[in-house]
DNA sequence: TGTACATCAGTGAACGCGCGTTCACTGATGTAC
DNA sequence: TGTACATCAGTGAACGCGCGTTCACTGATGTAC
């Protein structure tokens, strides 16, 4: 046995919870007995119940930042002029978010927990993911700026977050969809189908022609950029 | 003095408690000192925390669903054919949406109501609200077939639902993605503004191509390119 | 090799606390005769 | 008009419960000399 069997049954029991019910829904004693484990050992093993949420977030986003660089390392090098289309940067997203939950245990888990990350008005972790992971979102940003260089700033933002949307939305609540879907046009959907799907939407998104100036108002002049 | 001010001070009060930290995280205790009425009152005017939240829920979805009726009513005498264009439709019900919560405190409320029909793991919640709102939504889902009688029904039903993530996700996590706009471009972006900017992305997105048939399924010889 | 101590994962029971809910009660107003 | 009772909004205090956390403890393993 491992030096701690313990460590790992409680993260794998806790992100099930999580995903099924929220953070504050579940109780550690919910975990804890799911898991067959002492009450105590979270306490023990993570210091608080806030710790236990980060730890089981760290284990998706420490291996998605991780694969999601060196996979933009390659694109880099692939084009040397720093002009990646923006096709290749979403499908390379596309591509790593959906390997780092085959290994462990959902998509829809990792989709939840970021849903609920975004949504969690107050905001500790989602200024914990800010601060740890940043940097690797930072740097797809910037490398949309470019593959996009028509859009203003403000209109790109906006328009990444629009997507994320989409995409967390339809992965999180798939069950829910799955079971509307089902019984609507008796179709079975699978993760694949939904991202073949998903692809000329999302692009069709980010190219659509930008929103009317507004005119009005005080005098608007934020300079993007 | 109405013959109940006290139920009025509760269920303002409870929207936006309910909106700042989740349904979860607002204790009654909260939610009555804030309105400075007496703990026991919403038991006993709503019977449980329960019916408390519903009842906050039916302030928004009734007057939305009669008012969507109405406004549908309306289009479809305009439209003697029957055939209402696709971005009229979506005007109106983003003029519905928007209309509903203008009078009342917050969009934000509203959106989480929505998502959390959705989202419902178990869906006990989500079967009620399909059950006492449902029919608008039908309505609305048969005059955008009528719109775009080019899609395919499953495709039309999942970029619906695409559409109906972004939207509910940047409108319920509108503080958190404000908090992030503000900082990385010093700019406040009000809820008209993000609508603004909606309209062509969700346009464009529904309009897209269709995606590509899938051939194979069962002999998987997936073409690595 | 034997003894003493340190480290560490894990445990069982309890702690204080805030939660939703309940209950006996008040006091104002309405109704019957 | 007077009396008795009913209805109803609202109240203050308490209830039992589940929560996250703490703490003294065990027993296995490692380390020093």
């Amino acid at each position: 046995m491992a030096q701690s069997d313990t460590v790992s049954r409680i993260l794998d029991t806790a992100e099930v919870l999580f995903a099924e019910r929220g953070f504050a829904e579940t109780s550690l004693r919910n975990i804890t007995s799911k898991a067959r484990v002492n009450l105590a050992a979270v306490n023990y093993h993570f210091g608080s119940k806030k710790a236990l949420i980060q730890a089981v977030f760290s284990r998706y986003l420490d291996p998605f930042s991780q694969r999601f660089h060196s996979a933009l390392d390659d694109l880099e090098a692939r084009y040397a002029d720093g002009v990646i289309p923006l096709e290749e940067l979403l499908e390379t997203m596309a591509t790593t978010v959906l390997a780092v939950p085959a290994e462990r245990n959902s998509l829809k888990v990792f989709m939840r927990l970021l849903g609920l990350a975004y949504s969690q008005a107050q905001g500790h972790l989602r200024r914990h993911i800010q601060a740890q992971y940043g940097d690797v979102f930072t740097r797809f940003t910037e490398l949309v700026r470019r593959a996009t260089p028509e859009l203003p700033d403000a209109e790109r933002f906006w328009r990444l977050h629009f997507m994320l949307g989409t995409v967390i939305f339809t992965l999180s609540g798939l069950d829910a969809l799955r079971d509307i879907a089902a019984k609507d046009y008796h179709e079975q959907v699978t993760v694949r189908d939904l991202v073949r799907r998903l692809r000329p939407v999302v692009v069709a998104a980010m190219n659509a022609p930008l929103p009317p100036e507004i005119e009005e108002e005080s005098h608007a002049n934020a300079h993007p950029g």
